[in-house]
DNA sequence: TCAGGTACTCACCTGAAAGTAAGTACTCCT
DNA sequence: AGGAGTACTTACTTTCAGGTGAGTACCTGA
């Protein structure tokens, strides 16, 4: 599980991309991310109610491994990590930001519910 | 299968977004329309090498029920289909721009191959 | 006459993604 | 003393997206 990077080949950037934010909560993490600056692992557990703890390790190693999050581990007695995302993270989120705001549009037109999220 | 449509609740507008674009083809079929703006159903299997028929299909209904192509029936001896993006296909694959150009620079980061489309 | 093209549908199978639940080692708070 | 919090790991199970291969009904060109 530690090999297997997504590289590849691709039919396009959005392809490419794609790859990348593919997972059920990657883009999520991407958002809470960028809207906390940093945060550690439980805060991140909490921002995203239904995750489990094996899927976010899961995803928050692959992005490190895709060079979207920076992983900061503070040797003390509680252990504390901290998590940040790196420029290609933030310039991925950028790259979102137009998908999302069609999102909007589209829960707009269809109705949809949105779940809470406390932020 | 024909139930079960899209309609989250949702975290937020990538997540909608991305619910209507998660799929294997769907990038690509998208892709496909907005360069060539109508395309029948066989253009569309020989433009996406590798493409089951049946996942084509499925694509191809579950985005047409998504409201983002139209597809245009036209009932003659050899049947013909004709499929095309909506207004809302052509507005998504709009906000999908900015996310290929990071997925672009990605591939060239990261040295990805890219699979040799002939459109 | 028969392969090949049109646009599909149907049934079955597999592999990967995600869920569930438990364990770890250590500390703080009550 | 015991429960909760820190950040995980590991093993097992379930779910489902996607792949495979066949069938359909009709027509065209060699």
């Amino acid at each position: 599980m530690t090999a297997s990077a997504r590289r590849g080949p691709y039919f396009c950037g959005i392809d490419a991309a794609m790859d990348v934010v593919a997972g059920k909560w990657k883009s999520l993490i991407l958002w809470e991310l960028h809207h906390h600056g940093t945060r550690r692992f439980a805060e991140l557990r909490r921002g995203l109610p239904g995750v489990s703890e094996k899927m976010l390790v899961q995803h928050l190693r692959e992005m490190e491994e895709d060079g979207l999050v920076h992983r900061e581990v503070y040797r003390e007695v509680p252990p504390k990590v901290e998590y940040s995302l790196t420029e290609h993270g933030v310039s991925l989120n950028a790259a979102l930001a137009p998908l999302g705001a069609w999102g909007i549009e589209r829960m707009g037109r269809i109705g949809a519910e949105k779940v809470s999220v406390v932020s």
